[in-house]
Order: structure tokens, then sequence, then C-alpha cells
DNA sequence: ATACAAATTCAAGTTAACTTGAAGTCAAGC
DNA sequence: GCTTGACTTCAAGTTAACTTGAATTTGTAT
């Protein structure tokens, strides 16, 4: 396959594979002339990074997560990342209670509501932590 | 209040708090000669603007859901962030039980595994939003 | 009144994750 | 054999959300 065809089926831009070979990420088979030539299951190596971007892991995280070569899983970094996808839903599902009862409150000005106000102690004592930019 | 004490209040950088002020997210009262002052309830405001920068909204996104000043909320916007957060987690969900499963499973190479073949057409499917990037 | 910490403005720098542009190469179809 | 379109490299540009630096002013404590 070359980086043409590889875009078209991952959806992602050729400069963006370019861009990941750069970081290390992906690496085509070899080269016809100039041009990359790649396997097809590159394919699906490009879907796992796309599902960790999605889970909100940085391109370094993935990079850290397997090998620029093989489909080598580090079960116990997985599990890690999983727990700490779990944290994230939890927070979430507060802050959507929150907003919920914020939209539904009757409460003339929000800061006179107790439930409200708790939402807002529970955000600002979260620890930011980067999230990585998605274009 | 000067900005030094809302900082230490809020947890924010003073630099920040002026760029907020830039970008139309909060105000002063006023000025002591040069010095912003600003009132005691700033502090709930950024805490609100914490609270959305942490699901995930955007500093414009978060300046359309309330006016620069009072807290003048839009409950129909509100609700529909809530719903948005919603479908968030369901997404993040399924990744997280995907994850497990990645740790988890004994096939040799995941890409043989069903479970974790539909886990990555699942991320691959998902139209990316642009995620806000925090500090 | 003098030093000093804390404030001010404004321009420029930072980071992640890409994209864009310029300038060139190359295989394929007419 | 020549145009065309897909590829190549490399440097520079983009966006969000801030931060940093330089040069200057101001309020408070001694």
């Amino acid at each position: 396959m070359d980086i043409g065809e590889v875009a078209k089926a991952s959806g992602l831009a050729t400069s963006t594979l370019r861009f990941y070979e750069e970081k290390g990420l992906i690496k085509p088979l070899g080269r016809q002339g100039l041009r990359r030539q790649y396997a097809a299951n590159i394919v699906q190596r490009l879907a796992l990074i796309s599902l960790g971007r999605n889970v909100g892991f940085s391109l370094d995280d993935i990079g850290s997560m397997f090998t620029p070569e093989g489909p080598e899983i580090n079960r116990k970094l997985l599990a890690a990342k999983a727990d700490e996808l779990d944290k994230r839903i939890k927070e979430l599902t507060r802050m959507r209670d929150g907003l919920r009862h914020a939209a539904a409150c009757s409460a003339a000005n929000h800061f006179e509501c107790p439930t409200f106000l708790r939402l807002l102690k529970l955000a600002n004592n979260r620890k930011l932590k980067p999230t990585p930019h998605l274009r």
C-alpha cells in the first residue's frame, strides 16, 4: 500500500502519517524509490492510535504503550490506563449530574444553590492534568 | 480584592486572570490607580470557568455560556452541554471496557481478538471533536 | 522618603498535534 | 516524450490557552 491508500483507509491525512512516522509511532515496510510502502495492517495500528487519542492519551503516551513495530501491547500499562479512564469517567459523571441540576434548578441564583456550590467545589479541587489537543 | 488575592483564592495565576479578562470571561469591579479590584464572588465565577474547562469546554464555549457580568446561566445550553457530556461518558465507558479486555485478553495477538477489533472499530468511527488543551 | 513587593502593559515565547507551502522527483497515461 | 498527479523533503505556519520577560508604576512598611 502506498501512503494515499493508507490515508483513505484510515481517514488520516498523508501529512499526519508522515508526522506519526517522525514521532516513531509508525513505520513503512520500506520504500519504492522514494515512496513509502505500508503493510496492510498499518490500518489497524492507526486505528489503535486513534483509539488512544480518542480516550485522551497524548501521542507520547501512545508511543510508550506499544513498540513502533508489532502490536506489542503492554498489558499492565493498558490496565493502568483503563483505571485512569475510569477515574475520568467518574468525574465527568459527577459533572454531568451537576450540570443537569444547574439546568433544572429553580434557585434564582445558582450561587445560592447548595447542590451547585458542591459541584463548583468538586471542579475546583480537581488537579488539572493535560489533555491532548485533537484537531 | 486585588489580583493577587484572587489568584490565591482561585488557584489561577495572575497572568491567567488578565488573560481571562482579555477574553471577556471576567471583569474587575474597577481600578485603584492601575490595579484591578475584584468583587469577592469572582472566585465562584472562576470556579465555574474551571468547571467548564474541566469537562472539556473551550474558553470560547464558556464565554458563550454566560455573560461577562453576573451569573446569567443559559439553562438550555447547560442541558445541551450535559447531554454532550453524557455521550462522551458513554464513549469513554466503552473504551474503558475495551481497554480492560485488551489488558486481560489472552489472545496472542490483539488483532485476532474479536472484542478488541470491535473496540478499534468503535474508536475509528468516532468523529473527532476538538478537546481544549489544559495546562 | 526610600526601598521593596506587587502591580501594570505589551510583545513574544511555549506546547501539542498537525497543516501548509515551496520546490523538486517520478511512474503512468496519452 | 511530455504532462499530470501523487509522492518526496524541509521549513515554517496554525490554534488554544497560557506563560514569560522587559520596562515601568504604585502601595505599604520601615
